[in-house]
RNA sequence: CGGGAUGUAGCGCAGUUGGUAGCGCACUACGUUCGGGACGUAGGGGUCGGCUGUUCGAGUCAGCUCAUCCCGACCA
């Protein structure tokens, strides 16, 4: 394959799509800013699904449904919440199609028209709460602790795939809580999920942090958030927990009697993540050869390349190919046999590595001579010839070391891109080349505004694990004094 | 919604001063190949984004329009 991109070029966004083609992931649909997602995608969201709906249901979260459609008035009721979506919702007017007076296709009839707008969803918690008030009478009713699946719609001005597009796949959390306490301590247990999923299942290193109040969703006390690094050095925001405090309790009226017989609102809370991991896992992993996937996520895990001149050999190694896979199959290891008589090895070679299976197995006629196979990791691209009765033992291990070097080759970029830095002329040129700068900040609104006009960077997080530093200082743009380092980079 | 660009085969593109529509990949058939994206031969495939105009004649010129992409503002 051509090797004309590379991840730190400029034309990172090139290479991105490349890959997003090549690996077969998604098309572009024919409906602007929307994607098709292919199969092969689709299947590695579906693992992100199962994973993370397990880790959801240990936390005592359960799933449901909401509608899709959200009367127009019930975004009004949440002031804060309704002026960050306003500019990007698609609204539905009519119910009703028409023939064309003039006999050329259909109009919509004007004689369908709703009496009150229908917005399509672009996050639930208005229709959620207004659910919420029906269920939540007594203390005894809480804590309410649901989850959905579902897609949301948000117009936005310009869209990539998987990264930002009109419609997307996600999963919303919505809980709601007797007290504050209880409900940041969830915002803070689901924001670790998320962590934990991102550096186990996705092999992807992530800071966790709070958002500044600029950053922070709309309607929230708090959001915190999961920030990664991609290969060019720009951050990506890869899931969100927000504390709601009691603002949609209130909007919604949703109270109940409390222990002591007074009647309280609701404290709520709201997390998600969506197929923006997708677009996560694509550029925090992938080489020029494609994607590279962590095991844990890749739909087939081993695949195995036959390599022969005759019938007998092509039945040869098939026979042996057929024995390896079931012991694989037996651990649990998912395993595709690529017995296509078509096409020629090297094809083959090629085309699993863009879609980034892990582990690939060859064997021809020179192998079964020696009855050896050569095993392949598409991590390091290493290839290595054992005898065959040892492949199936070894595979389990090996893809437990390809999920871990992904995650350390990861890690060891994102350190190798994190720097402090005191000095406003320093920050101006180093933030421009792909880095996370720790730095001083104020804690103003206008301080961070002002960065963000001068360099386009922003606050990616007020980190809580990694990269916390507590020290005074004095804000790199201000001057003014500070009470500890915050997070800056330029972000997707 | 501002600034820039592009619409020609499934994909990527060429098409000169206006004169009967081309290339590469992909696709179909046959043969030779098969240990890193094979090769040969023969085929199939088009409302040149749309409309209007200029002209004997428009992919090419003009006007309008639609769509898409990139850069801004917005955003998970």
């Amino acid at each position: 394959m051509a090797k004309e991109i590379t991840p730190r070029s400029e034309d990172y966004s090139k290479w991105y799509n490349d890959i997003v083609v090549k690996a077969d992931l998604a098309e572009q649909s024919a409906v602007r800013g929307c994607m098709v997602i292919k199969p092969y995608g689709y299947a590695i969201w579906e693992k992100m699904q199962h994973t993370l709906d397990a880790m959801f249901k240990e936390t005592g979260v359960q799933n449901a449904y909401f509608p899709l459609f959200i009367p127009k008035s019930f975004f009004s009721r949440e002031a804060e919440h309704v002026a960050g979506f306003a500019k990007e919702c698609a609204v539905v007017t009519h119910h009703r199609l028409m023939n064309s007076p003039d006999g050329k296709g259909v109009v919509v009839d004007p004689d369908a028209r709703l009496e009150e707008e229908l917005i399509v969803r672009p996050t639930s918690e208005t229709i959620i709460w207004s659910v919420y008030k029906n269920w939540i009478k007594s203390w005894r009713d809480l804590p309410v602790l649901c989850n959905q699946w579902c897609n949301v719609v948000r117009w936005e001005m310009r869209t990539r795939p998987f990264l930002r597009t009109s419609e997307f796949l996600w999963q919303e959390g919505h809980t709601a809580h007797a007290t504050a306490e209880e409900a940041e301590a969830r915002t803070r247990q689901m924001v670790q999920v998320y962590a934990k999923f991102a550096r186990e299942t996705m092999s992807l290193p992530v800071i966790v942090g709070h958002k500044s109040p600029n950053e922070r969703f709309a309607g929230a006390l708090d959001t915190l958030t999961i920030e990664a690094m991609m290969q060019d050095g720009k951050a990506l925001q890869a899931g969100t927990s927000h504390f709601l405090g009691q603002n949609f309790g209130k909007s919604f009226d949703v109270q109940f009697a409390d222990k002591d017989g007074s009647l309280q609102y609701a404290w709520a809370t709201s997390w998600g993540v969506s197929t923006r991991l997708m677009g996560a896992l694509i550029m925090a992993h992938s080489d020029d050869d494609g994607l590279i996937l962590p095991p844990s996520l890749a739909p087939i895990q081993v695949v195995m390349v036959p390599i022969y001149k005759t019938d007998d050999e092509r039945n040869a190694v098939l026979e042996k190919f057929e024995e390896i896979s079931k012991a694989l199959t037996a651990k649990g290891i998912s395993v595709k046999i690529d017995d296509r008589d078509t096409l020629r090895p090297g094809f083959k070679f090629a085309e699993w590595e863009v879609k980034g299976v892990p582990v690939r197995l060859a064997m021809g006629a020179r192998d079964l001579a020696n009855d050896s196979m050569e095993v392949f990791r598409r991590d390091t691209l290493e290839k290595e010839t054992m005898p065959i009765e040892k492949v199936a033992g070894h595979i389990p291990a090996l893809l437990e070391d390809i999920q871990k070097n992904i995650y350390r080759k990861a890690l060891d970029f994102r350190e190798a891109h994190v720097e402090k830095c005191d000095s406003w002329e320093e920050f101006q040129e180093k933030i421009q080349t792909g880095k996370f700068l720790l730095c001083h900040w104020d804690g103003t609104v206008e301080t961070e505004q002002a960065i963000k006009d001068a360099t386009k960077a922003t606050i990616r997080c007020i980190p809580v694990d990694s990269y916390v530093c507590e020290e005074k200082g004095k804000d790199i743009y201000s001057g003014k004094p500070s009470e500890r380092r915050v997070v800056f980079a330029i972000a997707y």
